[in-house]
DNA sequence: ATTCGTATGTACGATATCGCACAGTGATGC
DNA sequence: GCATCACTGTGCGATATCGTACATACGAAT
């Protein structure tokens, strides 16, 4: 892969010395934009702007006009439908393994979905405009976002499946696999009625699963924090949906999550 | 729109001789189809094949290559999902509005669903070579096809939240109605058990939903043939999904179904 | 007309989730 | 230290759907 040698990252340090490296991450912690080349990397990084998103933060409303596509770098984003009852379910996941905001080059401008933070971070954001002109060129951007919104397509088609067939047990195991995939640590912070909103579920319900996760040692929480101790078992309690996504989105991007022993490992 | 006069057709008609528009209908009758340039037309008609769709019939596998894209014509595919246990549930319907087989374009190759035709009839299909190799020109036909394929993220996305959130009885009908706008009939031929699979519910269930409906005489059915006669109730009865995908698609597509006045109504 | 397979109708207990209500209990701020 | 708020635990009846079992009825084929 390209800018595994330090010679081509200093180039790059000297073309794009609007972006200082010292204060924000580097774009590179996105997969999607770590898997350029060099090229594009150059032309991109320079439009590339660095963002906080704190927690509940909304990026964009179900049907707003989207003014930015965004690449999470330690933020985790959920795309999450609300209904006109107030219900709620989340339809996919985003950390740094993708993108907010694919319909912008769809060709859509807007989604029925709105996009909120679900665990805070930052992320790298280019302007409306920019990601269209690089999609236009018709380059290795183009290929790879659509890639990625296949695996989206995946995610989404699962997410359906899951809602229909898996019970709150099996579906908080495996939304709790898919937030530690794009975190640094084994903790999140989370409430049990922030999870019931994302599954679409009572908090009362979370707040049982979670429970029994917690008596057979899986997870330990407290108020807001969850910490997984047993990765494996709860790949093993999970439904197959996490196993099947994850393979498909590793298929079409070589996505890698954080493996364990690069983690920082919590306890409460 | 292109070809609203006859001498395009004409010119086509010359440049095409291959296919025998007697035979098989046009490929007119597909809206992506017919929704593209008259250039495009006369580079891209040669080249498609008309396949009759019998009712059943498989046109890829889950996680199978994929060798065809189609355009159903007068054919209605459903992307059908199976799980380990044999449960299933449909992510998404396909008819003469649409394409099968995106992830042929989208970069995948493959998808972990299944495309089965869900009522006969037939469909233009196009080799995988050809279909990669209009998309590459990066013309008309790839803007059309991602903004298809953002209509079915759309269509994906409210599938899960419907299986989340509705009763069995709102989503029968917003079932019936996907296939509706897909027929050039008020008559569809499907069991209770069929339904009942594309749904991800029991048979029963449908029975007993569709057993309501024609008490409150909006459809009428007898061993597998359901015919729809107030089209109206059923979409006051259905859930708001249905709208906020024939909303969202025709936004992005300009889709228009067969009006009412279009159809051959029929009573049984 | 009869037969037979398939489609549909119905019933009933089991289960999961819901909706609601309220009781603890940890964290945070004054 | 105390008050307060947000988070979590628990209980209970209501409801929807499930799983299963079996009855009925249509219609195609002989």
């Amino acid at each position: 892969m390209a800018y595994s040698n330090g010679s081509e990252r200093r180039a790059i340090d000297v073309l794009c010395p609007v972006i200082d490296m010292s204060d924000s991450p580097s774009p590179e912690q996105n997969h999607l934009l770590s898997m350029l080349s060099a090229d594009t990397k150059v032309r991109l990084w320079p439009l590339l702007e660095w963002v906080p998103l704190p927690l509940g933060k909304v990026l964009y409303e179900a049907g707003g006009v989207l003014d930015h596509v965004y690449f999470p770098t330690d933020s985790i984003v959920s795309l999450l439908y609300v209904m006109e009852s107030g219900a709620s379910a989340e339809i996919s996941v985003v950390g740094n393994d993708g993108i907010v905001g694919v319909s912008l080059f769809m060709g859509g401008e807007s989604t029925p979905s709105r996009a909120v933070v679900q665990s805070a971070g930052a992320a790298y954001r280019l302007p409306a405009k920019q990601i269209k002109e690089e999609f236009n060129r018709h380059g290795e951007l183009l290929l790879l976002l659509l890639r990625y919104t296949q695996s989206l397509l995946t995610q989404m088609s699962q997410t359906a499946v899951c809602n229909r067939h898996h019970s709150v047990d099996q579906q908080l195991c495996r939304w709790l696999l898919l937030s530690l995939d794009r975190l640094s640590s084994n903790q999140l912070k989370m409430t049990h009625e922030l999870i019931a909103n994302m599954l679409g579920v009572r908090r009362e319900g979370v707040t049982d699963a979670a429970g029994k996760l917690q008596k057979l040692g899986v997870i330990e929480y407290r108020r807001g924090k969850i910490t997984v101790l047993d990765r494996p078992a709860l790949e093993h309690l999970s439904c197959e949906c996490y196993a099947v996504v994850k393979n498909e989105t590793d298929r079409l991007l070589s996505y890698r999550p954080l493996t364990a022993d690069a983690k920082v490992v919590v306890r409460n």
